[in-house]
DNA sequence: TTGCTCCTCACGTCACGTGAGGTGGC
DNA sequence: TTGCTCCTCACGTCACGTGAGGTGGC
């Protein structure tokens, strides 16, 4: 059993935010120590899997049904877990793209950026999924 | 000259956004035609910087000050972009991570992912990076 | 005249952060 | 007894989204 403290220790996660998810149910606190909600280890274990379903771009509400199914025995979180990892791609590839603009935009010995080609190209391709019709 | 329709045609953000975007002072309409907003051909450019340093993780206040400084002809960008750098590098490593872990959950062979050796030390390097004294 | 796109508030949302004021344990 | 950590509202924030009700151009 330990406190807020411990498991913001161990974490790194805030009390607001460890409070947060405990309002919208994603974790419990085993009981208080008077005032004090006291969680046991194995709640580490389920932050740890909310915050990797986070980073992956799942909502917070998304991430409560995936636990609850998870939870009562199901196998549906695995659909879930499969469309989101296209979309992780995209997200990764896109900010390797940003990365790459903001690393040439240092490196670039242009006087004014703007006026650098290798710039204006990596500027074309920000709205490059922009659907064009006619 | 265009209207907003062009502008969300052409970059892909919503009406709202750009709304949002000239309240904030980071686009400016060169006029009106009727109660329409009209924008010149350069604002698609601009939006593209805008976006790039989103993406880049600049919050939009700090994408005004640095578009100011930049419109002033400073190079006051340079600093925050080069900070800017280390943060994407750490979140691409980061979303990197995660990838992985929804990859090997979908690949796994366990009946209980929790019970999977992979999926159990891909949990233990999501708060890895949490400084543990003593 | 009829749609369509645009407009301006104003309030909602998502994931928390931030005080204000108060209580319990070592 | 004194700090310290914890508690509960309640309101703030950031980047927009979403109607409600109304206007202008083709």
């Amino acid at each position: 059993m330990m406190d807020v403290g411990e498991v913001r220790e161990r974490t790194g996660l805030s009390a607001a935010t460890l409070r947060h998810y405990v309002d919208l149910g994603l974790i419990a606190s085993s009981g208080r120590a008077g005032l004090r909600r006291q969680y046991g280890d194995d709640v580490v274990e389920r932050l740890a899997v909310i915050v990797l379903c986070q980073q992956s771009g799942f909502t917070l509400a998304e991430i409560g049904e995936l636990l609850a199914s998870r939870d009562a025995g199901h196998r549906a979180w695995r659909a879930s877990a499969k469309s989101k990892l296209d979309e992780l791609d995209e997200r990764i590839a896109a900010l390797s793209l940003a990365r790459d603009g903001i690393s040439h935009s240092l490196d670039c010995r242009s006087v004014d950026i703007m006026r650098c080609v290798h710039f204006r190209a990596h500027l074309e391709s920000v709205f490059s999924n922009v659907e064009h019709r006619r």
